[in-house]
Order: C-alpha cells, then structure tokens, then sequence
DNA sequence: GTCTATACTTAGATAGAC
DNA sequence: GTCTATCTAAGTATAGAC
C-alpha cells in the first residue's frame, strides 16, 4: 500500500508556527506551502479555507478544556480542587497547547474575526468560574484571572518578555499563591 | 484666514479606534477615510504611510513613558516609590493611553512587524527594572510582571474579559500588593 | 493526493488636477 | 488640503489536468 501521508498534520503544525511568528494575517498561504515544500493548491485539498486552519487547531485545545472542565465540576468545590484545576491548566498548556496559547493571546483581532472565541470563550470562562467559586469580592477575581495568565505569560513579549521567562514551575507556584485565601 | 484644520488629530483618532476594533491589519485605509468622509488620498497627505499613523500613535505614548522614568530614575530605590509608580502608570494608562495600550496588546505581530517594540520595549523593560530594584527572587519578578498586567487586564478579553472589567482602583490596590514585600 | 494556471478582489500607494 | 484616477503587488480561492 502507498505510505500515508500526514501532511494535514505538517500543515497544522507548519501554519501555528508561521502564525505565532509574523501573526495570522501576515502569514500567506504562500509561506506556509512554501515551507512545506507543496503548493498552494495542496493546502485546499485538506482545508477548506485558512480559516478552516485555525478552527482545526483550536479544536484540539476546547477538548482538552472541556475534559478538564468535567473533571473539576463533578470535584466538591474547595481550595484544594482550585489549585488542582491550576496544576492540570499548568501542564496542559506546558505539554501541549502553548503555541497555540501564544498565538490566541497576540492575534485576538483575528480570532475575534473567525468567530471561534465562543467554543473557547465559554469554556476559558467557565474555568474561570469554577476557580472564583463561590467568591464574590473582584480583588479576589482580579487574583484570580492574574494566576491564569501567570501561566500563559511566558508567552507575553510585553512587560519584560523577552530577556526572562518564567518557568513553569515558578509560574505555578505564584498562581497557586494568587488563588489561595489571604493571610 | 481659513479655518485651521484638526484633520491630522482625526485621523489618529479614528485610526486608533479602528485599530482596536477590527485590529491592525483588518482596518484598510478605505475604511478610516470612509469613517472620516474624506479619501484615501487625503490621507496620504497627512502621513506617508499606514505604518506612519501607528508610530505617531506609539510616539506620545514613549514620550510620557519616559517622563514617568525620569522621575522614577531620581527617586531612591523605596517600597513607596514603586508604589508610586505603579499608581503613576495607572493613572497614564486610565486617563490617556488606554487605547493605545489596548491596541498594542491585541496587535502583537502588527507592532513587532513596524519595529515599534524598539522604542516601547525599552522603555517598558525599564519600568520593570525599576519595579523589580534589585530583587532577584524570580517568583517576585514575576509578580511585578502581574503587577503591570493588573493595570491593562482590563483590556484583554481572555480569560473572562467582556463581563466584569475591574475598576482601575481595584486593579491598583491588587496591583500595590504584587509589589508589597509578603507577609 | 498533488499540481498548473488563472480568476477575482482588495490592499497600499502615487500622479496630477483643482 | 482634498479630489479623481490609476498603478502595482499580493492575497484567497477555484477549475481541471495528472
């Protein structure tokens, strides 16, 4: 049989690198055949559209959310349960989803534009919610979001980017501290 | 004489506002000279080019910038004069650059693109070594870090943005306690 | 599953009249 | 200082051969 060929893979792969590194529309799908050494033609064989691109690749990260999400609903809402669901965003986004992390955070106009902040919208606020509890003060709230983006920030050029970032144990650490009650 | 003109202020103003909205590279010249029921080539006249209008839009914001560290600079390394700072850049950011800051957040691969980030970057990285003094604890450069993104999370609409956009004097008081030496 | 060739649209930018 | 008209380059996308 003929060797199957993960080229949607590649172009998944190929296009989430170009767009975290020029941005989504300053990225053609000229580059990224380019890069991959096919034509532009073959891209539209296996997307539809670039859109299509970034929806498939966004797909893969509302999954995981969703999984995460369930795993935390059905877990009695305590302190220790908060801080879990920060250890698993964590590695989630260490292991798997921080280019993709990257490129959402520097392209909101153009993920605004494709309509797929609603799936991970939803789903980036009800971990939110789940993490605020039953809390109601919005300095808590505020903490609350600042220990998230903790974990993402070593995607952030913005602020002291370049020169240090943290790693992702230091970056958990202090978002657990953000999230715990106050002394 | 004939009536001076403010078309150049306009300009700036709608551009920005665009900007923002649909984001850098989504926002044609067509459409802010619609906006302003002028033509594109009246534009033109103005500024020499779109990347133009984005640098006379970061230059005001550098020049405060660099106000707020010639005061920081002359100012003995203090607890208060951090927290005077972050209260300074606060209010820089509520009174008059919220925009701006908003755009430059949300435009990441726009702003590297026109080698903004030369002149902002630095000056932003010197805020921060100002925050940090000469703490060398990574966890506490960090907080710093959360610190300034405290004082412009309002702006971004990740993890929880559209709903509850906490007030700048929320964000300040959490932000002065990022800086505050721990209990 | 991949290619060639091309249609269609819109962008940024310029020249020169008024 | 603003207009009309136009140029050039680039982008997304499609049709159809191989």
């Amino acid at each position: 049989m003929g060797r199957r060929s993960d080229t949607r893979e590649r172009i998944q792969h190929v296009a989430l690198e170009l767009f975290v590194e020029h941005g989504y529309e300053n990225t053609s799908l000229r580059e990224i055949a380019e890069r991959l050494d096919v034509t532009k033609a073959a891209l539209y064989y296996h997307f539809r559209t670039k859109e299509d691109i970034v929806h498939s690749l966004i797909a893969d990260l509302v999954t995981a959310l969703d999984e995460l999400l369930d795993w935390g609903r059905q877990r009695p809402s305590t302190v220790e349960t908060r801080q879990e669901l920060l250890r698993r965003f964590s590695a989630l986004v260490a292991d798997r989803f921080e280019p993709v992390m990257h490129f959402i955070q520097q392209n909101i106009p153009a993920v605004k534009k494709l309509g797929v902040m609603h799936p991970l919208g939803e789903k980036l606020r009800e971990l939110f919610a789940l993490l605020c509890a039953d809390v109601d003060d919005p300095e808590a709230a505020l903490r609350t979001r600042l220990a998230l983006v903790a974990l993402v920030l070593g995607l952030n050029p913005i602020f002291g980017g370049a020169q240090a970032t943290p790693p992702p144990d230091v970056a958990l650490d202090v978002a657990l501290e953000l999230v715990a009650p106050r002394g």
